[in-house]
RNA sequence: GCGGGCGUAGCUCAAUGGCUAGAGCACCUGCCUUCCAAGCAGGAUGUUGUGGGUUCGAGUCCCAUCGCCCGCUCCA
């Protein structure tokens, strides 16, 4: 299925917009039209739902160690900058780059090395973005070329230093970029940030910086000790919230799938420690069942446990929800989510300071004072469990969706063209009805006979409970046509039976079945089709 | 960030540097219409992505810029 057909069809049906399109569109921005914002409301709504306001706390569900409480957060997007510092975020996020003029390459400043090298009168600096016994020969090599000198001359290199960074570097203008033939090609180090940067206060200045949250979830651990002060949880509990992150990502693309501002639909799920891998494997599990519920075809869904050598320094288990989108290579899957075994890292990096790990252990990660290199909170985030007098930091399993790319994927998973009778091709949106923007579309079969009122009647009766939509505009067969390509599950057609008999046409949108249904039955019947 | 391709009506596309930028579909109004984009009559639709330049004259040629797509790079 082409991806060019699914973007044009979310254009002109009014799901999706490029942001600020009159003034040329923002590269890695989108908008949701009147269909679109149905369509991701509808999905939130599912998520908030079936993980939490639906939750029953009281039954322990089969497969899992106990039942288990949910309750929600809505924190705010910009935090105390330390909340990043802490996280990891500013770290991994926060760099310098270096640009090679020569050979238009990018360089992280601090990934970059290599050896001082006397070489005519001069100290020149022969850099390499390995290091180790890798990093010499490869110095070597690029020094003997670089003075155009032959292999078995080696000995006649005048090496001044072994391997060091490139950060201790004063003047570029004696350094040979990694894959320059010439000194002096890069760039002064420029600050590299896939964090938003922002400032707090009218007054700009450092003092002020702050960030716009690239995740949700960092919100959801400096809330820990207020949610759990405050709600009588005990473990195993989970958190949820849903909300925007922003992050400059280098190539927005493929069309919403990597946007800059996104939302995500995130858990943090606190549980003892020993009981935490069966949680993980419960909670990956069920969340892929999510959405093969909602109608992602288990074709295009995979469940991509990660390699170790992949996982974050952190984690001890993780593994990704992908779904075979369009505008992927065959055979590639992109992450509509991610399950994080994160122990307790977060907890911890927010009470002690940030953590590194350290063999099989983490601790804290110490500056070149011997001092915390981002400080903790300093507060006790240890949960006390009064039941059986322990303390201790829970560890925490991390689901967490993109609330844009799964909408993204339920909208290419529906977009279906097929032949219909007569030689047409109907394009039709085969969303599962919980999603499905429109409900059901309200038609009179003509505008004369009291047809016109009767369907106005219907319209108004359920319009306070169900999306539904009435169109009397155009042949009866067009105006269904419209509501496939809107992915309307439903139309109801008020007809010349109906005023005798009081039974309407009840079609379907993927069988094309028409039924007679029963006035009185119709909103049964839309209920059952909306239950989870 | 680099390289390549593209940008004309809501959509698909025309228009040799030269007349008022056209056609089909879709859309709107009316008529007609008893079940899957039917018919008839009429209607509206454009700063040719944007800004400069060359030219008597630019949709067409040049430059810049923005956006989209593909590949690389980067990121994870």
């Amino acid at each position: 299925m082409s991806m060019d057909k699914i973007v044009a069809l979310c254009k002109r049906r009014g799901f999706l917009f490029p942001s600020s399109e009159i003034y040329g569109g923002l590269n890695g921005f989108w908008d949701y039209g009147p269909l679109g914002v149905e369509l991701k409301r509808n999905v939130k709504e599912a998520w908030w739902k079936d993980m939490v306001s639906g939750h029953d706390e009281l039954t322990q569900i089969e497969g899992t160690p106990a039942s288990f409480q949910m309750v929600g957060l809505d924190c705010s997007i910009i935090m105390h900058p330390q909340v990043w510092k802490c996280s990891g975020h500013y770290d991994l996020f926060h760099d310098y780059m270096v640009d090679c003029k020569e050979s238009k390459k990018r360089y992280r400043h601090d990934q970059l090395r290599g050896r001082w090298l006397k070489a005519k009168e001069q100290s020149v600096f022969i850099s390499s973005q390995t290091g180790g016994e890798e990093g010499l020969e490869e110095t070597q090599t690029r020094a003997l070329k670089f003075l155009g000198m032959r292999n078995k001359q080696v000995g006649d290199l005048e090496w001044e230093s072994g391997m060091v960074s490139l950060l201790t570097v004063k003047d570029f203008s004696v350094v040979l970029a990694p894959d320059a033939t010439q000194l002096g090609t890069l760039t002064e180090p420029r600050e590299f940030n896939l964090m938003f940067k922002t400032f707090v206060g009218a007054l700009a200045g450092e003092e002020g910086a702050a960030f716009l949250r690239p995740e949700t979830a960092q919100g959801i651990f400096v809330n820990f000790k207020n949610v759990v002060d405050s709600t009588r949880v005990k473990t195993p509990f989970g958190i949820a919230q849903i909300g925007k992150s922003f992050r400059n990502e280098i190539t927005p693309r493929n069309f919403t799938f990597r946007s800059r501002e996104f939302e995500q639909m995130e858990i943090e799920f606190f549980c003892h420690p020993n009981q935490s891998q069966a949680w993980y494997k419960w909670w990956r599990d069920r969340r892929y069942q999510w959405y093969t519920n909602l109608g992602l075809s288990p074709e295009r869904l995979i469940l991509r446990e990660h390699e170790p050598s992949e996982l974050s320094h952190y984690s001890c288990g993780t593994a990704d929800i992908e779904y075979a989108f369009p505008f992927l290579p065959q055979g590639e899957f992109g992450e509509l989510e991610g399950i994080a075994h994160r122990a307790d890292f977060d907890l911890r990096s927010h009470q002690e300071g940030k953590l590194v790990k350290d063999g099989e252990t983490l601790i804290v990660e110490n500056g070149a004072d011997g001092k915390p290199r981002h400080k903790g909170s300093g507060k006790d985030l240890q949960y006390f469990d009064d039941r059986v007098r322990e303390r201790y930091w829970p560890h925490v399993i991390e689901p967490s969706a993109g609330a844009d790319r799964g909408t993204l994927a339920f909208l290419c998973e529906a977009y279906a063209e097929e032949p219909v009778e007569g030689g047409e091709v109907r394009t039709v949106m085969r969303f599962h009805p919980r999603i499905a923007p429109v409900k059901a579309a309200i038609f009179p079969l003509v505008n004369r006979e009291g047809m016109p009122e009767k369907a106005k009647e219907l319209y108004r009766s359920l319009k306070g409970d169900f999306g539904v939509q009435y169109d009397d505009g155009g042949a009866i067969g067009r105006r269904y046509r419209r509501q496939d390509e809107a992915g309307t599950p439903v139309c109801i057609t008020i007809d010349g039976q109906t005023m005798t008999d009081n039974t309407v046409t009840w079609r379907d949108r993927d069988s094309l079945q028409q039924i007679r249904v029963p006035f009185g039955e119709i909103e049964t019947r839309l209920r059952s089709l909306l239950k989870p």
